[in-house]
DNA sequence: TCTGGGGTCCTAGGACCC
DNA sequence: TCTGGGGTCCTAGGACCC
């Protein structure tokens, strides 16, 4: 920096790149007979669409959509079933690519990554130079578009991205903040959804401009504390979090903070009723948490059963243990436990899911349950079906009641 | 054939403790 | 005595994001 600039403080560039229709992308690379045919990836039975490209979503599709909805509305779309080992392929590819320009690479997702390239203007250029830079590389390497939003701050640089799609690039300047975002429809910042932009709406806060001008305590009281102090930050551009290299998504790519908690869950085919049908899938579910707890090396206290059912209300049931686990049986114990104190008769289940919370490294928790002495070795068990899903694969060792 | 699966965070009430 | 005030944990639900 120049004597005479020496007191400016440099707004740091920011930015926000996003594959374009990734999934729907990656699919058509494959299948170059689908360039200029509309494709939905995703939307089997009960599902939603995972991906659109951009002539299927000319007739409305949107990645989340029900899949049959999608379908009514392109029917000429060509559905591609998932590739997420490919799609994870090209993703790893890509934040190489990113992690070549700088080393400050957040990512956000398989698709979205957030880059601070302040130390890289001097290699490479001024952050709109480097944003083209990144995109023809991404596009000769990948045959795959993306669009950039460069700004100072996270949450512009995320907006410039989507107003730069597809396959562009929006600068939004220091100084041009508030022209950029005031315009834009409330639902637009980052934390407001459908439920909270129809209540903003209906208080006649319908532009970002109109939720900055309106008093924090206004807004608190219609969204919560939190959340409003957060929306009137965001809507004057205010927002401090800096770029942290890693991931901040759950997909393991080193550097950002371990899971808080683990998951599982499963749609049915069919709506079930009966309970040994819940009960082999609560285990399936189980063995798969617990089995991705110990590659992790962590153990949780709190298991969570959740009950989807057929008219799709949803209810969750919480346990917290006096001391973490890893082992399937004991987790399985208690999720069996939080379903049968529902007392459900014949109600039909959509979906059942287990999640395990109140994540702590192993070695950093009380021993007994974790290494199971006092009960039946049910994690040496444990253990020893992990050696041999690693030898044989998952399919080879499995509890007896999955079998068939 | 309406509505997946992986997460995070916030709110609010009650229990409990000091 | 006539009703405080936190702080933390647990539970259930809900909103949101990718």
């Amino acid at each position: 920096m120049t004597s005479a600039g020496a007191h400016i403080k440099q707004p740091t560039p920011i930015l926000h790149i996003d594959m374009d229709a990734f999934y729907a992308s990656v699919a058509v690379r494959e299948r170059p007979e689908l360039w200029e045919v509309p494709v939905i990836v995703g939307g089997g039975y009960r599902g939603v669409v995972l991906s659109a490209n951009y002539l299927a979503r000319e007739h409305g599709v949107r990645s989340g959509m029900p899949a049959t909805r999608a379908r009514r509305m392109c029917p000429q779309a060509v559905v591609v079933a998932p590739d997420h080992e490919l799609f994870g392929r090209v993703s790893t590819a890509v934040v190489e690519t990113f992690r070549r320009v700088t080393p400050l690479v957040e990512v956000v997702s398989l698709d979205e990554a957030f880059l601070d390239v302040s130390g890289s203007v001097r290699r490479l250029g001024p952050p709109a130079e480097i944003a083209e830079q990144v995109r023809a590389t991404i596009h000769d390497e990948q045959a795959i578009t993306c669009s950039v939003g460069v700004a100072a701050t996270i949450s512009v640089a995320k907006l410039a991205s989507k107003r730069a799609k597809p396959d562009g690039v929006v600068v939004v300047p220091p100084e041009g903040i508030t022209t950029f975002l005031h315009p834009l429809d409330v639902g637009e910042l980052y934390g407001v959804g459908e439920k909270t932009r129809a209540m903003l709406h209906r208080l006649g806060l319908v532009t970002v401009g109109d939720v900055a001008h309106t008093p924090v305590r206004t807004l608190q009281r219609a969204v919560g504390d939190h959340l409003g102090r957060h929306l009137h930050e965001l809507a004057w551009g205010d927002d401090r979090r800096e770029v942290v290299a890693g991931s901040s998504g759950a997909f393991g790519l080193g550097g950002g903070e371990p899971d808080r908690s683990m998951g599982a869950q499963e749609t049915f085919g069919r709506d079930v009723d009966d309970r040994t049908v819940v009960l082999r899938e609560l285990l399936r579910l189980t063995s798969t948490v617990t089995g991705r707890m110990r590659v992790a090396g962590v153990a949780g206290r709190t298991v969570t059963l959740t009950v989807r059912f057929a008219d799709f209300t949803t209810i969750t049931r919480s346990r917290t243990m006096s001391e973490a686990t890893d082992v399937t049986q004991e987790v399985y114990r208690t999720a069996t436990a939080l379903y049968d104190a529902l007392g459900l008769q014949r109600a039909r289940l959509r979906l059942v899911g287990v999640r395990v919370e109140g994540l702590a490294p192993r070695e950093s928790v009380h021993h007994q349950h974790v290494l199971g002495e006092r009960e039946h070795g049910w994690s040496e068990a444990d253990r020893a079906v992990d050696r041999a899903a690693r030898r044989f694969g998952s399919a080879a060792v499995r509890p007896a009641s999955l079998l068939s």
